[in-house]
DNA sequence: CAGATTATGTCAAGCGCTTATCATAAAAAA
DNA sequence: TTTTTTATGATAAGCGCTTGACATAATCTG
């Protein structure tokens, strides 16, 4: 472990100096700053981002915490936070919560003993107060923690009415809505609700088909085999994407024809979904600005804490891609 | 920020003392332990773990580099990585490298200056030195960096070669390899081998067309729609998943019925395309094994960093997923 | 009850780095 | 040349925790 002195040594200066020249404070001149840079070149020396920690410096480390990067959405977005926090000098530590609310608890406490600077939350099995407790500077993914954490989160009202209008101009009438039903401020509860209110005007009767999100694949095939054997649908607002997905595969089983018979709109729209589904229509999350937005936000509340910002709340325009699957 | 002194005020002990039963050395009495940790309950406390670093105690970091989580396989498989990692204790650095030499540098020399206790290094975009010279524990996936890095992989050679005879067994006989067709120790190179040898014993003629991983989209549709029109063809061995379900959707453009008229096996076999695209045939990478096994190993050399493994080098079994793409 | 064992405390050094203070030296400005 | 300004060094404290050395109690054993 080559360390501060060594580098002094090398660069015959006194420590004092090196660490003028490291943060860069004080008076030195070019020839000592060059000499000690290339002392530090040459000995491939690293400050060890411990030790300076300790003196209060920022770890420039950030917790991200999602449910399963497994899931192409949470992905993709991980990927893009990431590159993010790359970009701006952080370092990601990722925890996969999925619905684990002690997974997601140790991590917390994990994470402030690591002294992060910051928490990007995206999995929410936890109470507003656990995350309030910790101290840190927080922005939030898709659900609202509390009046002071800001919260990042694509349109997903006017995604669920964009949807349900789509379906119905190309001569959907019994359209429903499958999916996460759960009315606790989880992000889906949105697009329910921009599905059931564009129901109300078109005056359609609304119709919810639950599947819920941490089933079994199993169960859920069975959930979606039940609506489109027993019921009369002729479109479908998914709650996700793969959602969808199963719907299309099912469809194609019972020999439902898409967009003939049914038309079928997802939703989240990650780049994987897109590119190799290109038959399913989509709502689009605008998952590169999503990412942007949050880093500059947690950024913004690490720099200064304190500073209220002017907005809490921010809606993200979605997109409406329209392919086969919902009748273009 | 509560800390030591103050535990040790709450429980009415000394600082050595809380310090004992936290390390959990010399004598400590039942009834002393359980005040501290009533007192570090009360007070929420946890060990500052920079400050515990500093004193060359383990960080029970972890530095993952890995190409791109937004990939099903990747996301996959750092999302089972990290459970194993968080069941040891460990937390995950992550890194989505990409095909960036200068990040996964950056972030080399990053996780080193946050004492990360090892590396699990999935990205080569890197020669064998740079990571030899990090002093680290290192295990390696799929790919060698060097004879003494435990290196984990799944059976890659004989995936290509299953993937072949499968075809064959149900009737192909102009059957080609499509994808990556690059030699320098990338993991598909072993896929590509397979496929050789088997076309090799069945008599056949072998084919390569290659279709570059880090090309555009539109590009990668390009050449396969090349190959699907102006070659004789009626079976293809894709170099991963994505590659071929780009296969599978082109064909359908070009009215080529699958299986009838070419038979397709793809690589990789996430649970995503497992479970959202069930036509497709596939090599499956036994993910779970390969997460626990890397864990395993790393594990090993962090606890016991000069120990000889009697092992470096770990091929996992494949599994052969027949479904329709492929003519069952 | 003496001696061993167990339990706890006090004190101080140190992990690698930052930073303030004070002192001194070299260069630039007057 | 004298005064400022700029550049560097020596020294030490401290971040929060660990750990060894040493001392002193309290408890247990035979």
């Amino acid at each position: 472990m080559v360390k501060l002195t060594d580098v002094a040594a090398k660069a015959g200066c006194s420590v004092t100096t090196v660490s003028r020249v490291i943060n860069n404070y004080g008076y030195i001149s070019q020839k000592t700053r060059k000499k000690v840079h290339e002392a530090m070149k040459e000995l491939n020396y690293q400050p060890n981002s411990v030790a300076r920690s300790l003196q209060g410096k920022k770890t420039k480390l950030i917790g991200l915490i999602f449910p399963d990067v497994s899931n192409p959405f949470f992905g993709e977005l991980v990927s893009k936070i990431e590159n993010q926090l790359f970009k701006h000098g952080y370092k990601t530590i990722l925890c996969n919560a999925g619905n684990d609310k002690e997974k997601e608890r140790t991590y917390l406490q994990m994470v402030m003993a690591n002294q992060v600077d910051g928490i990007i939350a995206g999995a929410h099995n936890l109470g507003i107060d656990e995350y309030q407790r910790t101290g840190l500077p927080i922005v939030s993914f898709d659900r609202k923690l509390s009046e002071n954490i800001p919260i990042v989160s694509a349109d997903n009202f006017k995604g669920g009415s964009l949807a349900t209008q789509e379906l119905y101009n190309h001569g959907a009438r019994h359209i429903y809505f499958v999916g996460n039903p759960t009315l606790d401020g989880h992000p889906t509860q949105k697009r329910l609700l921009g599905y059931k209110e564009t129901i109300k005007e078109l005056k359609l009767t609304e119709h919810i088909h639950p599947v819920i999100f941490n089933e079994t694949l199993a169960l859920k095939e069975m959930a979606i085999r039940d609506l489109l054997e027993n019921h009369k649908v002729d479109g479908i607002v998914a709650s996700d994407d793969l959602t969808a997905l199963l719907i299309l595969n099912i469809s194609h089983d019972l020999g439902i024809h898409i967009p003939k018979d049914l038309k079928l709109i997802g939703f989240d729209g990650s780049k994987v979904v897109r590119d190799f589904e290109p038959r399913l229509s989509t709502i689009v999350q605008p998952i590169p600005s999503i990412a942007q937005l949050l880093v500059k936000l947690l950024e913004k509340r690490i720099d200064n804490p304190t500073e209220e910002l002017d907005n809490y709340t921010y809606y993200l325009p979605v997109e409406l891609l329209k392919r086969e699957s919902s009748g273009n």
